[in-house]
Order: structure tokens, then sequence, then C-alpha cells
DNA sequence: CTGGAAAGTGATTGGTCAATCACTTAACAT
DNA sequence: ATGTTAAGTGATTGACCAATCACTTTCCAG
């Protein structure tokens, strides 16, 4: 292999996270390979092991990102907005990032895998508590309106996942269509 | 290894079923080998190929079963009721199941995987299709009503994954306590 | 210009696991 | 009793993969 081009260790570190979060959100923490990450990254595959230590570190590193990324999305589409605006513009930022398989893999995963996994559950926990906090205090919704508003955004989780939108059936046609027409990730009509 | 008492294929078909929903649900697909599935079912890890023929397959009719069991709750639970009162009925039964680790994990990992794998995304669409058809023929609710079911469960599925009932923060406790006031799976006032 | 620190790689290893093959044992009808 | 079918196992294989170790290369401070 020919060495990569240098860079400092934290650069690096940031550059493995974003390949990490892609191949991870393709096939989930088991079925990735440390060598596939590597590959992506433009690295070997023992550097991975000097830079996090463990393939685990790894994941959560970017489980960790994953949340971050939800969070500046939902930072930048409410600055200046509050109340029911703020949730919807939240909403439809949502709805885009969501497009991105890298981001609603990895959550998926993420949360699949917090039944099983103790320090996965703790980052998982601590991007729902960001979450929460930067919407709730955006909007100052009270403590249904945000249930309401996060149940939207956890149902258009799976609707992307099991991709209803390429479906011709009358349910799942119906189900999109409240998505848009309640606005996404609102819960009540628009 | 001692035989196992001897079953017709179908029977022991489907008690490897039941020993595979369970497995799986511990540590979802890949991590889990078709060894410990054996082992939990009481016969060798050969016959789980000369039963399904593969992983795969196997792991195919465990979601598969998940969402029958789905399905059945919510039957079982709205009998003779409609309305938004056979949507109540149904939710608390759908509160009820999922505090079962092996239908609440292994539905999250149906939909995780539902990203990567165009099978398993088929049965978790028939299973969705198979709950929605039960619900909506139930409840006679329309389609926005509909949504807002599913977005409660969906929301239930998250909480209790990254258990935030065990959560003394004050966010936790306001999304859990919605949930209950909401009353499971509904999203409206109760 | 030099020496040490930091960046990075190649080769290997020990373990695991899905899948296959050849084989044995029980059931049952004639 | 016997021959056939279905139920079930032991042993093995070939591939893959996380992690380690010893090593080389680049950078830069004095």
């Amino acid at each position: 292999m020919t060495p990569a081009t240098r860079m400092s260790a934290e650069e690096r570190r940031d550059a493995v996270i974003d390949a990490a979060a892609e191949v991870f959100s393709g096939a989930g923490y088991e079925a990735t390979s440390t060598e596939e990450v590597a590959r992506r990254a433009g690295i070997s595959q023992p550097y991975i092991f000097r830079l996090f230590g463990s393939k685990r570190e790894l994941f959560l590193a970017a489980v960790e990102r994953c949340f971050e990324r939800t969070v500046a999305c939902f930072d930048a589409a409410s600055v200046g907005l509050s109340g029911e605006a703020a949730l919807k513009a939240m909403g439809l930022a949502y709805a885009d990032l969501i497009s991105d398989p890298a981001v609603l893999r990895l959550q998926l995963h993420a949360f699949a895998a917090s039944t099983e996994d103790a320090d996965i559950r703790a980052v998982a926990q601590a991007g729902l508590r960001a979450v929460w906090a930067l919407a709730q205090s955006r909007s100052g919704a009270d403590g249904e309106r945000m249930w309401a508003f996060l149940a939207a955004g956890m149902l258009c989780n799976v609707i992307a996942a099991v991709g209803l939108e390429g479906l011709a059936e009358p349910w799942a046609q119906q189900l999109v269509a409240s998505a848009v027409k309640v606005d996404p990730a609102t819960g009540h009509q628009g």
C-alpha cells in the first residue's frame, strides 16, 4: 500500500470517523470489517487500532457524530425562529437529513444496538438528550408537544427505512401522504 | 451430543424459529451464530441448514414471526371494540408486547437491516401492512389518525430501547410520562 | 543536519463461523 | 423382518477478521 499523505492525528481521526459512519451505516456494526473502513479512509487497517484502540470505540465515535449532525441540522434550521415555526423548520430539515442513508441507517443501528450494549445506549441517550434540549429550547414546546414531535421523527425513520415512498399500495401512500400533510416530524396538522 | 427427541420437520422448524427469534433478538443478525441457535433449540448446528438452507432464511422466518405476534396481539386486544376504544386497547397491548425484549429488539433489528437488504425489507413491509390493515379495519381510523397511532408506537420502541424509563433526568421523565398520559401508541390526548 | 517524536505500514496470528459431507438412528408401512 | 424415508449428528473446511508487533518513513525543533 502506498503510504497515505500525512495528516495530524486529530485530522486523521476525524476523517476516519466520517469513513466509519458511511461504512457502518451500510452494513451495521458486526458486518463491517475494520479493513473496509481503512480502505475507505485511505489508510492501513492497523492504523485504525492505533487511533481508536478497538472497533467498538470507532463505532461509538461514529454514532456520536451521527447525533451531532442531527443537532447541528436542527440548530441551523431554526435560527431566529420559535414556537411551531421552529418545530416545523426542524421537521423539514430532519426529513432532508435522513434522506442521507448514512445518518438514517446509523441511527437505526444505534437504537437496535442500544438494547444490547450499555456503551451504545449511553451514546444514544446523550444524542436524544441533545436533540430534545435543542428542539425544546428553540420551540418552547411543552412535554406533550415534544413527545409528538419526536414520535413523528421516529415514524419518518421507519417509513424511510422500509421504503414506503416507493410502494404503490394505498396504505403506504396514505402514510407517506400524512407525513407530508401533517408536516414531517410534528404529528399535528399543519 | 445426545440426539434430540424426534419431531416432525414442521414442528421442529417451528421450535427452531422460536429459538432463533430469542437469540437473534439478543445480539442481532450478524453477531448471532447458528451454533447458538442450535444449542437453544436443542439440536445440532448442521440440522439448521437442513431445515432452513441458510442463516439468512432462518432470520427472515424469525422476523416474520415477530410481526405475526404483533398482529395476533392487536387482534386479541381489540375484539368487539371499534374507534378510539379499539386504538387504545391495541396501544396498551403493544406497550405490553414490547416489554418482551425478543419482540422489541427483533423489530428494531429488522428495521435497521431493511435499509440494507431487500428480502428483510420485504418482510418488514409485509409486517407493517398487516399491522396497519388490522388496526385500521378494527378502529375505522382515517389516514392521519393511523399515522399518529403508528408514530406513537415507533417512539415507544425507541423509548424502550434506550431505556428512558430508568433515566432520572427531567426530559426523559417527561417523555415517558407523556407516553403514559397520552396513552401508549396513540399520539392524542386520552 | 540531526535526532527524536509522530505518522503510518506489512505480516501474522488466533479465533470464529457458515456451510458441506458422509454418516447413523428412528419410524413405519408392507 | 425388512426396506425405505425422514430425522438427526460429528467432523471438517475454507474464509474472514480483530488485534498485535515489529518495522519504516516523514516532519520539525534546536
